[in-house]
DNA sequence: TCTTAAAGGGTTTTT
DNA sequence: CCCTTTAAGA
C-alpha cells in the first residue's frame, strides 16, 4: 500500500519508525504532512489498533485534511486526528467530575472572558477603566499557560513586590475562577489546564490513557505550551511511542506560552529518541530558499540548519515599494488579474499575506474594485456576532443552567421588560440562596422587591429553558429552532428593509444550516454540547476552501503549514514586523520571534515571492510615514521601486474616475492609486460600473457563503441591495451592494 | 426601560 | 479608525 518508492531516505526513515520516542526536525515544505501521514498508515499496516493512535494538529482544518489522507491510504484507519483544544474537551467531558465540573459544561470564549471578568472586577470595587478585562485577562491567561494557580500566583505575588497590575490579578484570579466553576464552565486554558489536572493527580487514569492512547503523533511540536508540555508527556510515559514533528525556525507562538525549549530538549526528555532530520524542500524555488535562508541566520539564538531544494533557480524575489496602502493593494489586485487573464496562473495560486488583520481592509477593498475573487480567513469572525452569540447563549442556557454568562446575555433579549435593576436583584438573591441565575428565575415569588412584570417575565423566561431542556436530545436544529420559535428572537428584524436586519437574519439562517450539517454528519452523536464544542473550537484558517478558485488572504500566523504558487508579502515596513510590541520590549527574543515570522510568510511561496511596503500608511485614521522593515536589509533581493515618480498624480487619475472598472486592469496609464485628498474609497465603490455590477441570474462569490446566483437586485441607486441565493444556505441572503464582498464568477 | 448620541479608549498574532 | 461604554432624553 504505502510504497516508499515516492519518499526520500530520511522521510522513509520517519515513515518507518516504529516504537520509542521519534523526533522529526523538519524545514518548511520538507513533506512533513506527508510523512507524518504516511507513518500512521504504516503503523495501521503493521497491525497497531487505529484507535491506539492520537494525532494532535495545529487546526482543525489540518486535522480533517490529515484523517482523510489516512483514510485514503488505509481506508479502514480510523485515527482520531484532533487539535489540543479540541482532544482537550473530548477527554474533560468523559471525566468532567474528576475536576469538579459538570460534563455538561460551557466553554468561555474570549468575549465571555472579558464579561465575566467585568463581573468580578465590579464585585471586587476595581476600577475597570485602569485595570482593563482585557489587561487583566492576559495576565490570567500568561499564569495560566505556565501552570500557575490563583494560590500559586498569590502566592508568588507575596513572595516577590509585584507591581499593581499584578497585585489586582491575585485577587481577581481567584474570583474569576470560582466563577467559572460555578457557571460550569471553562475558558481556553482551562481545557489544557483541567486535563494537566486530571493526568497529574490521577495516576491510574493516566495510566490507562498512556495505553490507550500507545501512538502519540504531535505535529509543530514547537508552538506547544507548558500545559501541553504536559499533557503529551503524560501520555508518552509507559509508552513513549511519541513521534513530534516540527522546526524550532517556525516558532511564532511565544506570545501565548509556547516554548521553544519543549522542542529543543526534546532529546534530553527522551535520551533514546532517534532523531531525523528533513532539510531538503520541495516546496520553493532556489531564489526563495535563499532569501529565507539569508533572512532566518540573523536569528542568534538558533540551531543551524541546512535549507536545500533541486528545485529550479527560480525568478528573483522582488521588493516593491508603493505610495500607500491603496497604491500597493490596487496594484496587487492588477497584478494579480493580468496574470489570471494571461492564463498563466489561477486565482487559487495567490496567497496575501499580513503582519495584522488591520491591512486586510484595504486589500479587500481592492480586490472588490478589480472583482478579483477571495476568501479571507476568519475563524471567529462569524461567531462574534451579536445574533449569533444570542443564538448560542440560548443553546449554552439550555446545555448548561449554570451558565451565568449565557443567562445574563439573554435574559431579556429579546426585550422581555426585565431591567438593569430586576436582574441587580435576581443575581443578588440566586448568590445568597446559592443557587443558579435559571433556579432563581424559576423561584421569584421568594425574591423580595421585585417588580411584578420583571416578576412575570422571568419566570416565563425560566420555563422556556426548562421546556428546551425537556427536547435536549432531538437533533441541534430542531432545538435551535425552538428556540427562536419560542423566543421570537426573529421577529424583531422580520420584514424590515434594513440592510443589516436582514444580514443578521441571514446570519442566523447561517448558523442554522452549521447545525443541520451538524446533525447530519454527526447522526445519532450529534449532541448540543458537541454541537458548541465545535463552535467554540473554531480554529483561524477552518473556513478556508482549498479548491474555491479564489485568491487567499490571512495573517502571517493563520499562514503557517500552508503553501501558494505566488506570494504576496505587505508591509514589510518597521512597527509592522517587527511589531511595534516587539520593538517596545527590547527583547531579543521576541525580535527574533518576528524573524521567525517573516521566515514562516516566505517559505510558504513556491514560484514567486513579492515582498511590498510603502512610503506612508493610513493608520487608526491617520496617514503616517512609514519606515522600511529593517528585515529588509537582512535579506538578499532585488529591488524594484515603484514610487511616486513612476506614476501619474492623483489629478491625472481623477479626470479617469468615472472609467469603467474594466478598464483598470488593461489601461496601464491610470493608476488606481489616489491621495487622500481625493474621494475615500467608500464613494468610490459608488461608480456606476459598480452599481450596474449585479444583474439577476449572475454567478456569485461570497467569502464566506460560498457560490450563490443573484436572484434580485432592488432598491434606490445608492442603496441598491442585492438579494443572492447560496448553494449551502437555506434562505437567500442579502447584501448592499456597494460594500458586499461578492465576486462574480464566470461559470462554475 | 429603552433608544439615541457623544465621547473615550484601544488595537498583534489565536485556541 | 472602529468598537465599546457611558450619558442624556423619550
Amino acid at each position: 500500500m504505502s510504497s516508499s518508492a515516492d519518499l526520500t531516505p530520511n522521510q522513509m526513515q520517519a515513515v518507518d519508525h516504529f516504537r520509542g520516542p521519534l523526533l522529526v526536525l523538519a524545514g518548511p515544505g520538507s513533506g512533513k504532512t506527508r510523512v507524518i501521514t504516511r507513518r500512521i498508515a504504516r503503523l495501521i499496516e503493521r497491525g497497531v489498533n487505529p484507535r491506539e493512535i492520537l494525532a494532535i494538529t495545529f487546526t482543525n482544518k489540518a486535522a480533517d485534511e490529515m484523517g482523510e489522507r489516512v483514510k485514503e491510504l488505509v481506508p479502514q484507519g480510523r485515527v482520531w486526528v484532533s487539535t489540543f483544544h479540541r482532544f482537550c474537551a473530548r477527554l474533560l467531558r468523559s471525566r468532567a467530575e474528576i475536576v469538579g465540573l459538570g460534563a455538561n459544561f460551557s466553554i468561555f470564549d474570549t468575549t465571555d472572558q472579558r464579561q465575566l471578568l467585568r463581573e468580578v472586577l465590579r464585585d471586587l470595587n476595581i476600577d475597570a477603566v485602569h485595570f482593563s478585562p482585557n489587561k487583566v485577562a492576559h495576565r490570567i491567561s500568561n499564569a495560566k499557560n505556565n501552570l500557575q494557580s490563583a494560590a500559586d500566583v498569590a502566592r508568588s505575588f507575596d513572595d516577590a513586590v509585584g507591581n499593581h497590575l499584578d497585585a489586582v490579578v491575585s485577587r481577581v484570579y481567584p474570583v474569576y475562577q470560582r466563577r467559572l466553576m460555578e457557571s460550569n464552565a471553562v475558558d481556553f486554558d482551562d481545557l489544557l489546564l483541567h486535563v494537566v489536572k486530571l493526568l497529574s493527580e490521577n495516576p491510574e487514569l493516566r495510566h490507562s490513557l498512556d495505553e490507550r492512547y500507545r501512538y502519540v503523533l504531535v505535529d509543530e511540536y514547537q508552538d506547544t505550551n507548558p500545559a501541553q508540555y504536559r499533557i503529551v508527556a503524560a501520555l508518552s510515559q509507559d509508552f513513549p511511542n511519541l513521534c513530534v514533528t516540527g522546526d524550532p525556525d517556525q516558532s511564532i507562538y511565544g506570545w501565548r506560552g509556547a516554548r521553544i525549549d519543549n522542542i529543543l530538549r526534546f532529546e534530553s526528555d527522551y535520551p533514546s529518541a532517534v532523531v531525523v532530520r528533513l532539510e531538503e524542500n520541495f516546496r520553493s524555488t532556489q531564489q526563495i530558499l535563499k532569501t529565507a535562508d539569508s533572512l532566518i541566520a540573523h536569528n542568534v539564538l538558533r540551531k543551524q540548519k541546512r535549507l536545500v531544494t533541486d528545485n529550479p533557480d527560480g525568478e528573483p524575489v522582488e521588493l516593491v515599494v508603493y505610495r500607500d496602502g491603496e497604491h500597493e493593494a490596487d496594484e496587487i489586485a492588477r497584478d494579480m488579474r493580468r496574470q489570471v487573464e494571461a492564463g498563466e496562473r489561477a486565482w487559487s495560486d495567490f496567497g496575501i499575506l499580513y503582519r495584522v488583520n488591520a491591512l486586510s481592509r484595504e486589500i479587500e477593498f481592492a480586490l472588490l474594485r478589480h472583482r478579483v475573487p477571495y476568501q479571507i480567513a476568519s475563524g471567529v469572525e462569524f461567531y462574534e456576532r451579536a445574533e449569533i452569540k444570542d443564538t448560542l447563549a440560548y443553546l449554552k442556557l439550555i446545555s448548561n443552567p449554570a451558565d451565568r454568562i449565557a443567562f445574563l446575555r439573554v435574559v431579556n433579549t429579546p426585550r422581555r421588560g426585565i431591567g438593569k435593576t430586576s436582574i441587580a436583584k435576581l443575581v443578588d438573591w440566586a448568590e445568597r440562596s446559592g443557587v443558579s441565575l435559571v433556579e432563581a428565575a424559576g423561584r421569584v415569588s421568594e425574591i423580595p422587591g421585585l417588580p411584578k412584570k420583571a416578576g412575570a417575565s422571568l419566570k416565563k423566561f425560566a420555563e422556556l429553558i426548562a421546556d428546551c431542556r425537556q427536547a435536549i436530545d432531538e437533533p441541534v436544529d430542531s432545538q435551535l429552532a425552538r428556540v427562536l420559535e419560542r423566543t421570537g428572537y426573529l421577529k424583531q428584524w422580520q420584514g424590515s428593509d434594513s440592510e443589516q436586519d436582514q444580514q443578521r437574519l441571514a446570519n442566523v439562517q447561517e448558523l442554522r444550516t452549521a447545525a443541520q450539517q451538524f446533525d447530519d454528519a454527526r447522526a445519532d452523536e450529534a449532541t448540543l454540547e458537541g454541537f458548541l464544542e465545535t463552535v467554540s473550537l473554531v480554529s483561524s484558517g477552518d473556513n478556508l476552501d482549498n479548491s474555491a478558485g479564489c485568491v487567499t488572504l490571512m495573517t502571517l500566523h493563520a499562514a503557517k503549514g500552508l503553501e501558494f504558487p505566488v506570494v504576496y508579502l505587505v508591509g514589510l515596513e518597521h512597527n509592522l514586523i517587527p511589531h511595534e510590541r516587539a520593538l517596545r520590549t527590547e527583547d531579543n527574543r521576541e525580535l527574533e520571534e518576528e524573524r521567525r515570522l517573516l521566515f514562516v510568510g516566505i517559505t510558504r511561496a513556491q514560484d514567486r515571492l513579492f515582498l511590498t511596503q510603502t512610503q506612508s500608511r493610513n493608520f487608526r485614521g491617520r496617514r503616517l510615514t512609514t519606515i522600511p522593515s529593517e528585515f529588509v536589509s537582512e535579506l538578499k533581493i532585488k529591488w524594484s521601486e515603484r514610487t511616486e515618480s513612476d506614476w501619474p498624480t492623483d489629478t491625472d487619475f481623477e479626470s479617469n474616475d468615472s472609467g469603467d472598472i474594466d478598464d483598470w486592469g488593461a489601461d496601464n496609464s491610470s493608476a488606481p492609486s489616489r491621495l487622500r485628498r481625493t474621494k475615500p474609497p467608500s464613494d468610490r465603490a459608488e461608480t456606476p460600473a459598480k452599481r450596474s455590477g449585479f444583474s439577476a441570474g449572475m454567478l456569485v462569490r461570497h467569502p464566506q457563503y460560498g457560490i450563490g446566483t443573484v436572484i434580485r437586485v432592488s432598491g434606490p441607486a445608492r442603496k441598491q441591495t442585492v438579494t443572492v441565493g447560496f448553494e449551502d444556505a437555506q434562505e437567500a441572503k442579502t447584501f448592499v451592494s456597494d460594500h458586499c464582498p461578492l465576486q462574480p464568477v464566470g461559470t462554475r
